[in-house]
DNA sequence: CAACAGGATCCAC
DNA sequence: GTGGATCCTGTTG
């Protein structure tokens, strides 16, 4: 790693380029320039739960897709798993670099792809996280429970000062209906960010229900193929808002190597074996899912145990601390 | 000390 | 009844 993101600095040369009529570009600078900037607030009062720090995980998580970690977004099929770093052109990243001369047009084309890119990563998120937390895309329907897990959510995905309870009691309606300024006046610290995440959701909803053109999402409902292959059809429970079973759970995280791959990821995937890299941290997911605070990776683990005696989930042959596996991967 | 195993109880659906 | 959540005791590495 080492590096941030090679061509991204925070000015304008690096900015994230979206259509310009795009409502999403506008959430999406806010987002990055609240992030990036020079002045950067560090807000996290406690240690950071991950050590690669610097960009949030905002914009780390848009760009690890150009800089993929995870094999998936390399598309080298299914055979190319772990960190064998992709051989073939490494520097796919199409920004900066503008040493072609007269390569304008091209560079455009690859801008554009650039941009498509972002949208549909972030649509992706705004998808992955309704299902997660089992909230509708359009933040107007949201009631003051759903503000709250969105809340809850976003502080924690982007780590933001805990900001929850300036938002207490508020509909999604009264909420999309806030200024930037209201935002700030209910928390100084973050509320403008949090504004231009609500700001994304806003406008990034629609295409999710109009099927505008875009990109199909591996998260789509219902399932579509993707490489993704046996998780999708299984884990697309929460479409429907149905209460998810922990077991699924956990196969989306797993499906979102690169949005929760520091906290859970496979071992093997084909058999099925993954390991909880940071057990907290799942479980305060799962507790956000669930809407159970207290939830703690004690009591989430007793959960997974009593997937023993159900066939679903069980320890590997060679056990190991925090590293599990479901029964029938396929 | 954190993870693990599993019994017991309670609760929502 | 099912699926968890919670609490607990005891074990293990």
């Amino acid at each position: 790693m080492g590096s941030a993101s090679p061509g991204l600095s925070p000015g304008p040369p690096g900015r994230l380029l979206l259509p310009p009529d795009s409502a999403l570009r506008a959430g999406l600078e806010k987002v990055a320039a609240a992030g990036t900037g020079p002045e950067r607030r560090d807000w996290s009062p406690s240690p950071p739960a991950t050590p690669e720090q610097g960009l949030p995980t905002f914009y780390l998580s848009y760009f690890d897709m150009l800089y993929p970690e995870d094999s998936s977004w390399a598309a080298k099929g299914p055979g190319a798993s772990t960190r064998a770093e992709p051989p073939d052109e490494p520097e796919q990243c199409p920004v900066i670099d503008s040493q072609a001369p007269g390569g304008s047009l091209d560079l455009e084309h690859s801008l554009e792809q650039v941009q498509s890119m972002v949208v549909g990563e972030v649509l992706k998120d705004i998808e992955t996280a309704c299902k997660l937390l089992n909230i509708t895309a359009d933040p107007v329907d949201w009631s003051p429970g759903n503000v709250q897990k969105w809340l809850l959510w976003t502080e924690h995905q982007y780590r933001l000062p805990p900001v929850g309870k300036a938002f207490q009691e508020l509909g999604g309606k009264e909420l999309c209906a806030m200024s930037e300024e209201q935002f700030r006046q209910r928390s100084p610290l973050g509320g403008d960010v949090l504004h231009a995440h609500l700001d994304i959701w806003k406008s990034g909803w629609r295409p999710l229900r109009t099927g505008a053109p875009r990109s199909p999402s591996p998260l789509d409902c219902p399932a579509s193929t993707s490489e993704e292959s046996w998780t999708d059809s299984e884990v697309d429970s929460s479409c429907s808002g149905q209460p998810i079973h922990l077991w699924q759970f956990l196969k989306e995280l797993l499906l979102k190597p690169h949005s929760y791959g520091r906290f859970i990821r496979w071992l093997n995937k084909e058999k099925g074996i993954f390991k909880i890299e940071d057990s907290a941290q799942v479980a305060r997911l799962w507790g956000i899912r669930k809407n159970r605070p207290a939830m703690n990776y004690d009591k989430l683990s007793r959960s997974i145990r009593q997937y023993y005696k159900k066939g679903i989930i069980r320890k590997p042959d060679i056990s190991q601390r925090l590293v599990y596996q479901f029964v029938h991967p396929i």
